[in-house]
DNA sequence: TCTTCGTTACAGGACATCCTGAAACATCAC
DNA sequence: GTGATGTTTCAGGATGTCCTGTAACGAAGA
């Protein structure tokens, strides 16, 4: 399992699709740097490895992400590698401002409106995960965006960001937002990178829904 | 540096020294199950990848992880890979009840005593970690236990327990709160793996610093 | 239908990794 | 000093991984 995400052209490969879109093997062919055969048999191994789930369209093969829990794992290992190895420095400042992580919001963006949530007791940080409050639920209602009743997936849950080495909010909730924020033009997306961009009107929405005031600069 | 870990010795390796102690070459090739020289290739690898530090005494080299701060990614890379991969099934029931995790508590026990650390509020869960609460410093002089006041590593620091999935305590306070239980005879180390046992007097302790009534069982 | 394009499957060779065997070096015991 | 033990280094060979051809398959477009 070590060995399957180990490998630069597989990491790379996840690296891209961690923004929860799905790619054709070609495109993850290019951005990885490796030629289309060789592509083909790393997609076949992270498919095998469950890592990845695969739906023929036309003459295409896109492949994803097999779903948030692998995107979760995936998150978790690279803070992890991120701890004992090497630091982010090289990073694009971008990615490190707000970048999608699957579906939700991550890089300092989703830090800040983690903490501004707990904060106003939206959301209670348990030693055993997150959970809405009631006043969450409330405040979720008034924006039109109550969690349906049937749920697979947790409704909201920490995921820890590799650049900051702090939660997110990640589950329902996390893509609920992060949907929200895109609906509304607050939030671009990147085609080429998981990066996102903040709009004026994003940052207007950021102090109606979190009531934060977002500055950004890079901290050397 | 997913391949460092990746390889089977190499973990094996990396599994022995996670309770934090230091072990002679031969007995880690013995233990991983490899021959001296292979091993010495593999933890000479280890050592330049600077997960592992030596110290010479005698004819004997001992090996021992770097720091906490290598502990704590390689606690966190085996919850991501368990997210991702396997089940814990195949693993000695000793071993998910309580461990060491270089210097402090893990497993269901070290996740049960930072429950009640913060339900007592002695220690805060903030969304930026931990951090020790006025109640938990007085509760801590109590127990003559003050953290001293010149310290290098955190005071206080969430670890996520890779077996439990949620976090126990570490940082300074878990290395003196496991230091603490077996001092007093309350846990010992088994010399093979990184089990602890329980013992009775340990579970008295248990009721007497944290209020845990300790019955485990292994639920299926 | 025929061609083109995207993708995969199957050979081959280049390359790195991992192990074993022999040997050197250091330390300890006698 | 001599021998035994623990550890490392070096050379060799086996194994596996990774990439590049070439070729096959399917779908879309003319």
């Amino acid at each position: 399992m070590g060995a399957l995400v180990g490998d630069p052209v597989r990491a790379g490969m996840l690296a891209v699709l961690m923004d929860g879109s799905e790619r054709a093997a070609g495109e993850l062919a290019r951005q990885a740097g490796a030629s289309p055969q060789a592509a083909s048999a790393h997609l076949s191994l992270l498919l095998d490895g469950g890592l990845l789930a695969v739906s023929a369209r036309g003459r295409h093969r896109y492949y994803r992400l097999r779903d948030a829990d692998v995107a979760h794992a995936i998150e978790t290992l690279s803070f992890a590698a991120n701890l004992a190895g090497r630091k982010t420095e090289h990073l694009a400042p971008a990615l490190k401002h707000a970048r999608r992580c699957y579906d939700h919001i991550a890089g300092a963006l989703g830090v800040a409106i983690c903490d501004s949530l707990i904060l106003k007791g939206r959301v209670i940080a348990g030693s055993d995960g997150f959970a809405i409050s009631a006043a969450g639920h409330e405040w979720l209602a008034k924006l039109d965006l109550s969690p349906p009743h049937a749920m697979r997936r947790a409704a909201v849950r920490p995921c820890l960001d590799w650049t900051e080495g702090r939660p997110h909010i990640a589950g329902w909730l996390g893509a609920a937002l992060c949907e929200r924020l895109q609906t509304a033009c607050g939030l671009k997306r990147n085609s080429q990178n998981r990066a996102l961009t903040l709009t004026p009107k994003g940052r207007a929405l950021l102090g109606e829904y979190f009531g934060l005031e977002w500055r950004w600069r890079e901290h050397a």
